[in-house]
DNA sequence: GTGAAAGCGCTAACAT
DNA sequence: ATGTTAGCGCTTTCAC
């Protein structure tokens, strides 16, 4: 029994007067006599009238919502972006609509579609960990509706993209532990198919590279959540005689796997140092403190949605598609030993 | 430059059939003979015909679009509700438009009203710390739309429920705290007008009472997050050498207590024990790790939309209004002692 | 079995 | 200064 909300059509009647007069009287139109403007405006406000969003998207072909997909909201790093995003959304009379993937491929396909059946204006993608087929992104490119990665971008499509400098951060946090004495340091890693796992494990390679260490094959694992690391545990701890360092894809596997060692009684740092990646807020509220990489989340969707934007509303034709790099900044805290002397 | 979408018309034309065809068509009308409506059926494939929401929601007079106002995402109870939510609401075919109050009275209005102006069928919210003023709900009420509240509800309007409760495991923890020694609880609580707040310390001073326990006002403080742990850091280590024990209203503000006390040479639980509410991801990842009540987040979310589902579809004028009591779990960790015998 | 017409709420070009 | 008309995309009643 939803009520009849007001329309321009209500007012008109029970004014006696036509339609387009309430609605050029109500966005002040200059055509409209004092009068009459006042007589609607004053009605309006009495019924608390207010303009069918749905009809003005319709007329207009413009929606002003945007779409956002996500993995999963649960995770303080996208919840950060999501803040980002909707704070520049709403400064600029933007809605969205947030959708989450949880890393399955078939959701973030229903999703998108869903997004595209409300007519967002555009939409702002990070991909999920399962996605191996970009055909729902490239149909989206196509049709010409704009669209931003973030994070987790897509290389196959030239979009624009916000992302960290995950190779760097990967080499600098590495080169950390192999400047506190670090020689055997076990990489937990994510799917390889995810671009910013490449990149951090390339960063990773590079820093052993860089100091002359030389890589082991059995070091780099793929296990990227704490469930993971729960699963693996008799497997994480058979490795833990032979290493002295791990370097993990994210905050909450480096806890997870800290937790396990420390239960088997190895000292952090002592025994085995240990980063992560993201600066989660976990991360300084354990002890000791977790060293990591800080990412810009926040600032992160503010720029997505800053590029997104200046598609949208300037529409200037912005033909070459623009990247936005990130440098994540080295937080150095407890789980790893002070640097040594070179 | 948006690509103009396939619409019914244009498929009409380009088949040179009627648009009422083709909607008949597409949606398998007995009257449409077999030729026709595959023809049509294979052309909106080929040119990946998708319905627009917008034009369907405006004739329908409903937009199976939910939506919902929360304090902030990036806490881990709230995202753990929105995917309840979410799950029941994909599962029915409804999709949801998520807004953050950030705690602020004036974007909850706004937000509210955006939901309105989408002509969401319903609304689920969470009130924010500041609210005080619920005209904006009111008016939602008086207009017909079905709302539900969850956890942070508004006692001045009659609308379904989906609560924990608060004032049980106030009681129940604060019993814990008591039966393992202590004596002198310190209680970190929240905004006074939060009904969830009234309901823990109630709880708290019942269980005071349970156990002959007298209150001490001065162990009764507004410190709710981390950041006024911080800001009020002085005064908390001097009461500290008074204590013997803490509930916080949440598990954040629990574990930021818990690192000032260390730091200042407490030792957790050996001199003061401390609890917190609601079983944050944190809670058993720190080292002790914290005892605290464990509330089903998830599943409040599903009950949520479930409750404004059967609103929603069923229509049975449903008068009387529901509210549901979620109890919480006590999870006994290493912050607090084990039990003395009674 | 298919089409024409009206209408959901709103706007804008075109009358008057 | 105000009204009429058409149309955004879709459904549905009423014709034939």
């Amino acid at each position: 029994m939803k009520a009849h909300l007001t329309s321009i059509n209500d007012i008109a009647k029970a004014l006696g007067v036509s339609a387009s007069t309430v609605s050029r009287a109500l966005k002040d139109h200059p055509d409209i006599s004092e009068a009459t403007r006042e007589k609607i405006k004053a009605f309006a406000e009495k019924v608390n009238y207010r303009p069918n969003a749905l009809a003005l998207s319709l007329k207009k072909q413009v929606s002003r919502t945007i779409g956002i997909v996500v993995p999963e909201i649960v995770h303080h790093f996208f919840s950060s972006i999501i803040s980002g995003i909707e704070d520049i959304a709403y400064s600029k009379g933007y809605r969205v609509m947030i959708c989450q993937s949880n890393e399955d491929l078939a959701r973030e396909q229903m999703n998108v579609q869903a997004l595209l059946d409300h007519r967002v204006d555009g939409l702002l993608v990070c991909l999920s960990k399962s996605t191996n087929d970009f055909n729902h992104f490239l149909s989206v490119y196509r049709s010409g509706i704009p669209m931003v990665f973030f994070d987790r971008v897509c290389k196959e499509i030239d979009t624009d993209r916000v992302i960290t400098d995950d190779f760097n951060g990967a080499r600098l946090i590495t080169s950390h532990l192999i400047n506190s004495g670090c020689r055997r340091i076990l990489h937990l890693g994510t799917h390889p198919q995810l671009h910013i796992g490449q990149e951090r494990l390339q960063g990773y390679l590079q820093a052993l590279n860089d100091h002359k260490v030389t890589p082991i094959p059995e070091l780099i694992l793929r296990c990227d959540t704490p469930a993971e690391v729960h699963a693996r545990k008799d497997e994480l701890v058979k490795l833990a005689k032979s290493i002295d360092g791990i370097f993990a894809v994210n905050d909450s596997t480096a806890v997870a796997a800290m937790q396990i060692l420390r239960n088997e009684g190895f000292s952090i740092p002592r025994d085995i140092s240990i980063a992560g990646f993201g600066d989660d807020p976990i991360a300084d509220m354990i002890d000791p403190q977790l060293t990591t990489l800080e990412q810009q989340g926040y600032q992160m969707g503010q720029e997505a949605m800053n590029l997104l934007l200046e598609r949208l509303i300037d529409k200037q034709d912005i033909t070459e598609s623009r990247v936005k790099i990130f440098q994540p900044e080295l937080k150095i805290r407890k789980t790893t030993r002070a640097m040594a002397m070179k």
